[in-house]
DNA sequence: TTGAAAGCGATACCAC
DNA sequence: GTGGTATCGCTTTCAA
């Protein structure tokens, strides 16, 4: 149990016979490609230092170093839910690009809920970040107002809100319900309809928008038909029982499931009712599930570019904090992939349609 | 694009009229029971305070009020994969828990790197995080350590470590694979077997031990087999698919698989071999899996208790924190549960054996 | 190359 | 109840 006594910059500065200056100097010098540290010191007494820190064991403390220069080398990412596998995924990306880069990041969840969100934009503007990567749930304005007010560079993902100050890294949705929809027409089905949620986020009334595109591009326009469930999940359940059981009778061939959750609802039903896939109907599901590569046959399915959507945000985000971010830049589209018939563990086929 | 000016607490004292001390006391002060600020201040003082505050959009600046107290208002997480959906749900919870109680957590990811987590722990002392929740890795001496040499209050989830002064939550693991050798054995099976790592992580040893135990209890001793098959994904698929193989001939109806992946090299291996369960072979699995609830049958696994574990290091946390925490208290020991055929979303049937 | 000194914005102590 | 003021540890002029 050691005694906590805090070695601060002055006692480095005085075992070191120098003043607390030159520590500072010597403690925030970047290496240069010689070598040697980058600053106005003379580098035997930068090593003295160096070796009197190290000895001491020094540590910068960061409240004071934040409070006296502004800025935190901290960023603050805020997306709906931190255990949902996508943005788990988003986040563990994030938080190794920004370590290597020297930031820390403050995650948090909003949980979808817009009280709680600008409670947690508070408090990341109380911790002087620099930076903001947020997924904006529904009712997001005030949140993203208050954030705009205070300036700090956002970067939006995962879903669009309004506003030419923000930064935004977005997945091209209409292009991957189109996908969805025409890989199965493209396997010769026609009666292909979809699920979706009453609640009308971007990202899926986008894939909406991809599927009945393709639909219509393929002649299917009569056969369209989107189903949309609630948010809730013991409702959800049940309303897709209903749905699967009439799209039996009528014929249906195909869906697209355009969520993982939505994706398990649905298999789910195809459990209670005692169907099969492929025979009664086929998918298109999205996102990742084990589910999607293990059964027998794999289910196609919908991958978003994570890790492509952590750099990019990051890339922003990095430009934005220091200035030089053209309006073109803030804006960047990425797309997602098809994934067929993977086994497990194999490397994936992508497609193209 | 409003302009950044900084409201401090001086400003609000100016423009309310009082002085900078008496608008601290009103920031800081807690709802009373009674829905009064609970602080030495005159009501009708306090609210004008928290009027002049609102209408200039004061927030108090961490990093000054972190240099003066002493204190951060913040703790550190450091698990080795924020992605992984075992420390991802933990994760969420506790940043749940620990926003409601007005405290900010900063997520890191050790990568099962014993130099990067020395590195992240320097940046949490450096952030003067309060205390620390730590799933330690191989090799984490030197970064605990340093920890101690500290003197921040830390508990260690998942994974044990020497060392008195830390508080510590774990599952019981020697139980679970107890549990999970049981239930198979009621289950009529006898021919009961394992498949683990070479690599000896604890937890994992304890699950071994625990079945070897059952095992003899129920007179099946001569039936113990663990089978070591390698950490590296493609050595261990093929492995496990040569396991299986074999095991089909020599007549074993069962396996416990004691980590979601080598349950999902598990599952892979019996679509490879054309294999069928529970015809073949039956399974317990652990950890959590769509495959597990959505499987025709449902899988029996053996889940840990995240919330728990994210509730009971959150709580022995603040307790260590605020010096008020016992010996004894330092040490929690939890149960996992096994799940039963449980549908889908349905509330699981949980067993105990 | 080096050092002295002025704050950054809040808290905490002490007086009134 | 209220107010003055000395810090907290660091960065950042500015001078030497």
């Amino acid at each position: 149990m050691g005694v906590i006594k805090k070695v601060t910059i002055r006692d480095v500065a005085r075992e070191a016979g120098v003043s607390v200056t030159l520590v500072s100097f010597v403690m925030n010098a970047k290496m240069g490609k010689d070598g040697r540290l980058d600053c106005p010191v003379n580098p035997v007494t930068a090593e003295r230092v160096l070796q009197v820190a190290k000895r001491l064991g020094y540590r910068r403390n960061n409240a004071a170093a934040s409070l006296r220069s502004g800025r935190s080398n901290s960023i603050g990412v805020i997306v709906s839910d931190i255990a949902n596998p996508f943005f788990a995924e988003i986040c563990r990306h994030l938080e190794k690009i920004a370590f290597e880069d020297g930031y820390t990041v403050i995650f948090s969840s909003s949980e979808e809920n817009p009280q709680k969100l600008i409670r947690l934009v508070d408090t990341m503007v109380g911790y002087n970040v620099e930076g903001l990567i947020m997924a904006p749930c529904l009712g997001a304005e005030t949140a993203l107002a208050r954030v705009s007010s205070v300036g700090i560079p956002t970067v939006l993902i995962d879903r669009d809100f309004p506003g030419d100050e923000f930064g935004r890294v977005l997945v091209d949705n209409v292009d991957a319900g189109k996908v969805a929809a025409r890989y199965l027409i493209h396997q010769g089905f026609g009666k292909i309809e979809m699920i979706s949620y009453k609640m009308g986020v971007t990202s899926l009334v986008d894939r909406e928008d991809g599927y009945s595109k393709a639909m219509e591009e393929a002649g299917l326009k009569d056969d369209i038909k989107i189903h949309k469930i609630s948010y809730e999940a013991d409702a959800a359940k049940k309303e897709i029982i209903e749905i699967f059981r009439d799209a039996a009778k009528r014929g249906v061939e195909a869906f697209i499931l355009p969520t993982k959750k939505i994706a398990m609802y649905g298999f789910n039903a195809m459990n209670v009712l005692g169907l099969n896939m492929p025979k009664d109907f086929s998918f298109v599901c999205f996102d990742e599930s084990d589910l999607y590569v293990l059964n027998k046959p794999a289910v196609p399915h919908i991958l978003q570019p994570l890790s492509e959507i952590a750099d990019k945000s990051y890339e922003l985000l990095q430009k934005m904090m220091s200035g030089k971010a053209s309006d073109e830049e803030k804006t960047v589209a990425l797309k997602s992939k098809l994934v067929l018939g993977s086994r497990f563990g194999a490397e994936p086929t992508e497609a193209s349609f």
